[in-house]
DNA sequence: AGCGCAGCTTGACGGTCATCACGGTGCTGC
DNA sequence: GCAGCACCGTGATGACCGTCAAGCTGCGCT
């Protein structure tokens, strides 16, 4: 049984240190009381929808109304926004902060499925299937989100095919994602995932440095690695003169003789 | 690299072996012409596209308007509808007969995403995307295919919500076996792997007793094992007496004890 | 300052699984 | 009937990557 140490790790500490990843779409005061609903009409959650990849191009009017079943989450680093097995109602966008949805045994195994940040939505698959989450959701630092009720959208959505087409447009996104992800972990070796990551993240940011978005041991675990074989890797990359490490900050040095590193 | 072997069998023998798979909510006469579109508003049409859980629950109405865009297209076995990257202009439905969903790289290693029967759709995903196909399919047996085109459903999306939420739902279920493939492959074993995976046989045929939906080196691919070490674990599990094999039929002889084996 | 702890790294070792090689069986077609 | 081919099983070998057990570093705290 392998990942079993992770455990340890996994629900993250409690602890209070001042790490809210900067919302590049928007800017908020920041809330740290433990975890609080807020319940609102509040004028900036109109906002904060409308910059949602998933909303984009609505109509001011479509999305006061959605606005109207959407409560803001406050949620300091570490806890869990939902477990797997726990009903689902709605689903959440990220307005700061950054999330973790990762799947675990009974066990005690966890593994990272995803690490999202600003604008990035979760749970809308679940939602449309009326089953319980089958994964959990943890923050990784003090974050807001908002949760979008399920009435909410699916009134929207009877009144507007063209949201009904940007939803399916998402969650085919998604799946695509998924295909690759399986793709990734079973056709290539470990170094490979590590590099295809590494440009996964590369050409979100232009240039030859890329930032890991969360610790190391997360991202480990998400590409289905163990920290210890992960950090090897990367410090066998760079013996080879591929790339160099500073901290999260990973620079580039050649892209063309990464990319094709470990194929013959 | 592993799976470079798989390449060899990849494409499946263009053999002519009488082996469609019966389909259990329709049957019709087969086709074993080489490649055969037939645009067509027959009858039979309609009626095919209205028993695929996709379209469960459309108006008959609607179901004529749909068959507009479909076309059936017949395919021997062994050949592929689409390779990965070709462009995307519609989905699929299985009539009769039986599909092989792939990924493969360029070095010609290749793995097994799904193994679809009568009834089951695909390529709905990547029609909303507007990107090339992200895996291949090739037929496992003589079959017939019906082919609705993008413009077809589109329109029918803008008249009925229904339908969009219809297909929110099938895309969801989706993502969400996706999300359970995962798992599989990440935190169990392969023995679990294949424990986990006759289980899900199961339930759909009830009674203890599951027959592989094609042969075992596929269904390995499938669970991501190499055909040998799929075999030695079935065998190990006929030793414990908690299986009994013929061929490609199954028998769960101790299922409590089956579902608990691995764990401790 | 100095402790404590989380995150990261490094080294030695072993398990799980892929790989290679080969023999067996049941089709199909000549 | 036999060649030829899929498909399946078995044995030997070793790679890849996980596990266990240290040290190291930087940061927050008292």
């Amino acid at each position: 049984m392998h990942g079993e140490r992770l455990a340890a790790r996994a629900a993250g500490g409690l602890i209070h240190r001042k790490n809210p990843v900067a919302a590049p779409w928007d800017s908020l005061a920041m809330e740290t009381s433990p975890i609080v609903f807020h319940r609102t009409g509040a004028p900036r959650v109109v906002e904060l929808l409308g910059h949602a990849p998933i909303f984009r191009d609505l109509s001011r009017d479509e999305l006061t109304r959605i606005a109207t079943g959407t409560t803001q989450v406050h949620c300091e680093r570490g806890r869990f926004l939902f477990q797997r097995g726990d009903p689902c109602v709605g689903f959440h966008i990220v307005a700061y902060g950054q999330v973790k949805l990762v799947v675990s045994t009974p066990a005690g195994a966890e593994k990272v499925v995803d690490i999202l940040g600003p604008g990035r939505s979760f749970g809308e698959a679940v939602m449309f299937t009326d089953r319980p989450y089958p994964v959990s959701a943890a923050t990784l630092a003090d974050s807001m989100l908002l949760h979008v009720a399920k009435q909410a959208l699916y009134a929207e959505l009877d009144r507007d095919p063209r949201l009904a087409r940007q939803l399916l447009a998402g969650l085919s996104m998604r799946l695509h994602m998924m295909v690759k992800d399986v793709e990734a972990l079973t056709l290539h070796s470990a170094t490979q995932r590590v590099i295809g990551y590494l440009a996964t993240l590369q050409d979100e940011g232009t240039s030859g440095r890329v930032t890991l978005p969360a610790q190391k041991s997360l991202v480990a675990s998400r590409l289905n690695l163990t920290p210890e074989y992960f950090s090897r890797i990367l410090h066998e990359l760079v013996a080879e003169g591929l790339l160099r490490i500073e901290g999260r900050d990973i620079e580039i040095v050649d892209a063309e003789r990464l990319s094709a590193y470990g194929s013959p």
